[in-house]
RNA sequence: GGGCGAAUAGCUCAGUUGGUUAGAGCGCUUCCCUUACAAGGAAGAGGUCACAGGUUCGAGUCCUGUUUCGCCCA
């Protein structure tokens, strides 16, 4: 074994192994005997990365959160199933596309539809290969002869079986409403894909001139160009400054079409003017006034967001361009009142960044309040739980005041909506299966609609399209519903929740039962990583540099659920050290057990732990690991994953190698052949049980090391989950004074600059305690860096003169420092330690003397206190004496 | 406008049924290349747990309000 753990000779080699071992798959599993069939089947989705480009932290915090389920699951013995894929992601690659053949100075509807669908697949094909390699860096165990793309003829089907039962159920339709448009990409979006920021405009105030020619209404907007589709102007009822205008005509500037006053309720009277102008075809509150007052509806906006033949002069000119004519024509025209800075909610295309337009058009719906009250149900009664559960409100919320799901795209790159319109009767055909003729009237005179489904409703599909569904296939059978959905929460509304609404719709059970959601990754200012800001680390750099392990385990550890992480290289560097440090803890065991390591194979933790030979510090090593292994199990089923990473961390560096590994030096370098199996025993078991812990933490390091160490079985990755075993709560509080006396040693060595290289005298008192510390004189010498020889450890040892005392209750220890001492300095330093005593005493005596205290704690919390009470005052009565000691 | 989250050591963060003297990593100070590891070891300094009330025998943890920052929804 190296001196230093290269991850770069090791992950690929592994996971290569791996794969080709079978490990992945359900049905090795069971094969090898590890899955147990009578177990539940622990299945994840992977939420598909988009074809658009390469994977971000997002995804290697996905795939490290995933993979850790996947693989404790696994080792637990539940048949496990990781379902890779990747989804088309319509706008988004439809766009890299249409960029990319921008810059060769192509656009798509000069190629065409067909060929710049063949395109989008070059393109689909060049980053699937690149998205699947990186996953395989990150390590992910997942089932890669599984793995779909959403655009696959099976998953196609199902999105037409799905499309066809909403269909035939009512719950999807065609329809004409007010649509957000995105100009740039030519296309609907649902209202989910609008970001709204906010912004500075102006608030134009302006005058409408009113038909009878006898004066003007003064009118507030932020967007004039809209006037020129204005067909009403309204004023609250009660507004008794415009009550008289009501039932009058108002002209529309420039076009002089005549419009009518109307009163509605909605209009505010303290904004603006208090008088509105009303657009019902561009904007949603004037559609709903449009509606109720039966005004006309007129589009002034082409598709590509010029405007059209209804904006008479303006025809043909940007939104922008309009705006800044007409305004410039109003002021000639004696209109304009003013213009002032205003700040507003501006929507924007989530894809493009494109300001959007609210837009008459005709497209699909999906009804969905049908589908969202059950998904409520779900979460309300605790068939799905969604964690952290505070998301559980949020997910309320919103499904509380979902609208209908406009589902249709003008785009290319999608799965084609099954619907055929008929050319002679004019109905809609939907089917599965492409149909021949109009199942209305027989003719088969029928055309494809040509627009393409919303991206999300594919991936609704996903948890049980990927498995087979619509067709009852064994995997659905045996894997559907899935077990964990694991993702970012920023997609919960626009996939967690479609999720669970259409797979209780088509499959009658909830997708899923727990929603596991993770934070977004952060620079180390805080700033969400984004390409655009410059600021993205990219994982397979990370990986390059510091190891997969050290980056899965720094994003595991990094945060809680639903939170945040702020991802620094520090912490990478961190973790990566880590890594190194079990290397090299391992290397040192390797070299330690001798070359005849089938001795170690099957080591047994009952029998280890009633072995006659156990030492104290054995016992110690040994009841930390199976509290350990408590403990890790119990944050794992708790989706505790960084408190569980944390406490494998502490256990490895501060008490595996910090203290047991000095320790058992002193056996390995002796003579005692007996003892040294012993010691070997407990070194290999502890490092062997503790790498099954972390193995789904830091999967390569682990099982390389597994590999070198002795072991049963053929990977680490299959191999079981530990129990627990005996804990020995005595050799646990005694372990602690053991440490307490050598850490008392070490400081007055570094307080009063002894060498390093100079063994010291120490005499213990150690009262009670004098038997045990007394067998572990040769682990006080060596660690404490004591002369053994001088070493006194008695029930009562007289303090000799020139000396430090050390009171570690029960024990006190003298360091006779004969020649450093400075008289007045120790008394200082134990008047102090006895102050604070004194003050301690005080505050658990007063705490004790509380009868509430007494009667309401719980007893073994009084108990503790007690004990606490009674160490403090052996201790300041010690340091009394010792004080008085010195003073003669 | 409604909702959510964060505020703990110089920095980044843990702290999950309320219970010892609030922890870690990095940084800082002193010493050490001691045969697993200098990507290391030993020792140490450093905190009024944002603020103000409240509940409780007991509050970083629960409740109310305030401030600052961030996010989501309308």
């Amino acid at each position: 074994m190296a001196t230093r753990y290269d991850p770069i000779q090791v992950e690929a080699r592994l996971y290569r192994w791996w794969e080709e071992q079978g490990y992945f798959r359900p049905e090795q599993q069971l094969a090898s005997g590890l899955a147990d069939p009578r177990k539940t089947p622990f299945v994840i989705s992977m939420p598909p990365p988009n074809v658009t480009g390469a994977l971000h932290m997002g995804h290697a915090l996905t795939s490290a959160l995933e993979d850790l389920m996947i693989r404790y699951h696994r080792m637990q013995g539940h048949p496990t199933l990781w379902v890779p894929g990747t989804d088309h992601a319509g706008i988004a690659t439809q766009n890299v596309v249409e960029r990319k053949l921008a810059t060769e100075g192509v656009s798509r509807q000069q190629i065409g539809r067909e060929k710049f669908v063949a395109e989008v697949w070059k393109w689909k094909e060049a980053y699937h290969a690149r998205i699947t390699k990186q996953q395989r860096r990150l390590g992910v165990s997942c089932d890669w002869q599984r793995e779909r793309f959403t655009l696959d003829e099976g998953l196609s089907r199902a999105v037409r079986t799905a499309f066809k039962q909403l269909y035939d159920k009512g719950l999807i339709y065609r329809g004409t409403y007010l649509v957000n448009w995105c100009p740039r990409c030519g296309s609907a979006i649902s209202d989910l894909e609008v970001d709204h920021k906010e912004e500075t405009g102006k608030l134009y105030t302006f005058r409408y001139p009113l038909a009878d020619g006898n004066g003007y209404l003064p009118v507030a907007t932020t967007r004039p160009e809209t006037i020129l589709g204005d067909t009403a102007v309204a004023v609250h009822p009660d507004d008794d400054r415009y009550k008289a205008y009501v039932g009058k005509e108002a002209l529309v500037p420039m076009l002089n079409r005549p419009i009518p006053i109307i009163a509605d309720a909605y209009v505010d009277r303290g904004f603006g003017t208090g008088a509105l102008k009303v657009t019902p075809a561009h904007d949603p509150n004037d559609y709903e006034i449009g509606k109720r007052h039966n005004l006309a509806f007129i589009n002034i906006l082409n598709e590509d967001g010029t405007l059209n033949e209804n904006a008479g002069p303006y025809a043909g000119l940007s939104r922008e361009a309009a705006r800044q004519k007409l305004w410039a024509d109003m002021r000639a025209a004696g209109l304009v009142i003013g213009a002032e800075d205003y700040v507003h909610s501006v929507g924007h295309c989530q894809r493009c960044g494109t300001v959007i337009e609210p837009l008459l058009s005709t497209q699909w719906f999906v009804k969905i309040e049908p589908l969202a009250r059950p998904a409520l149900a779900a979460v309300q009664e605790g068939r799905t739980q969604i964690i952290p559960h505070r998301f559980e409100k949020v997910y309320f919320n919103w499904l509380e005041g979902i609208r209908d799901w406009c589902i249709s795209r003008q785009l290319w790159w999608g799965h084609r909506i099954p619907v055929w319109y008929c050319d002679d009767c004019g109905k809609e055909t939907v089917a599965v299966e492409t149909p021949q003729v109009c199942v209305h009237c027989g003719s088969s005179h029928i055309h494809q609609e040509e627009d393409v489904l919303d991206t999300w409703f594919s991936s609704g599909l996903w948890p049980f399209s990927t498995l087979g569904w619509p067709e009852e296939t064994e995997d659905y059978r045996r894997y559907y519903p899935t077990s964990v959905l694991e993702t970012g929460y920023d997609i919960l509304f626009f996939w967690v929740a479609r999720m669970i609404m259409m797979g209780i719709e088509m499959t009658d059970t909830e997708p899923f039962h727990t929603v596991y959601l993770h934070g977004l990754i952060r620079d180390q200012h805080g700033k969400k990583m984004s390409k655009s800001s410059g600021n993205a680390m990219d994982p397979l750099e990370v990986i390059d540099q510091h190891g997969s392990d050290a980056l899965r385990f720094t994003l595991l550890t990094g945060s809680t659920p639903g939170n945040d992480i702020k991802l620094s290289e520090e912490k990478l560097i961190a973790n990566r050290n880590f890594a190194n440090k079990i290397w090299n803890a391992a290397r040192f065991v390797v070299s330690n057990v001798g070359g005849a390591p089938q001795q170690f194979d099957n080591i047994d933790g009952a029998a280890l732990w009633a072995e006659p030979g156990l030492t104290a510090a054995d016992r110690w090593i040994l009841s930390r690991q199976h509290g350990l292994t408590e403990r890790v199990t119990r944050f794992n089923e708790a989706y505790q994953f960084g408190e569980a990473g944390r406490d494998l961390y502490d256990f490895l560096w501060g008490e595996y190698c910090d203290w047991y590994l000095e320790i058992v030096k002193v056996r390995l370098y002796g003579h005692d052949e007996t003892a040294k199996g012993v010691a070997r025993r407990v070194l290999v078991y502890t490092l062997e049980r503790t790498l099954r812990l972390l193995h789904p933490f830091m999967p390569f390091v682990t099982e390389e090391i597994w590999q070198h160490l002795p072991h049963t079985g053929d990977a680490l990755i299959v191999t079981p989950w530990p129990a627990g075993g005996g804990t020995d709560a005595e050799a646990e509080a005694r372990f602690v004074l053991f440490q307490e006396v050598v850490r008392a040693i070490r400081n007055s060595r570094a307080e009063y600059n002894v060498p390093a290289g100079r063994k010291i005298k120490a005499l213990l008192s150690a009262g009670e305690m004098t038997d045990y510390l007394q067998s572990q004189r040769k682990l006080i010498a060596r660690l404490a860096n004591v002369d053994e020889a001088q070493l006194v450890i008695a029930e009562q040892v007289t303090a000799p003169g020139q000396t430090v005392t050390l009171v570690v209750t029960p024990v006190t220890v003298y360091l006779p420092l004969a020649g450093l001492i400075d008289i007045a300095a120790e008394q200082a330093r134990l008047q102090k330690e006895l102050a604070s005593a004194e003050k301690e005493i005080t505050r658990v005596a007063n705490l004790l003397a509380n009868e509430n205290f007494r009667s309401k704690a719980p007893t073994a919390v009084v108990q503790r206190e007690k004990e606490r009470l009674d160490t403090l005052k052996q201790k300041a009565e010690h340091l009394r004496q010792e004080l008085q000691g010195l003073q003669a």
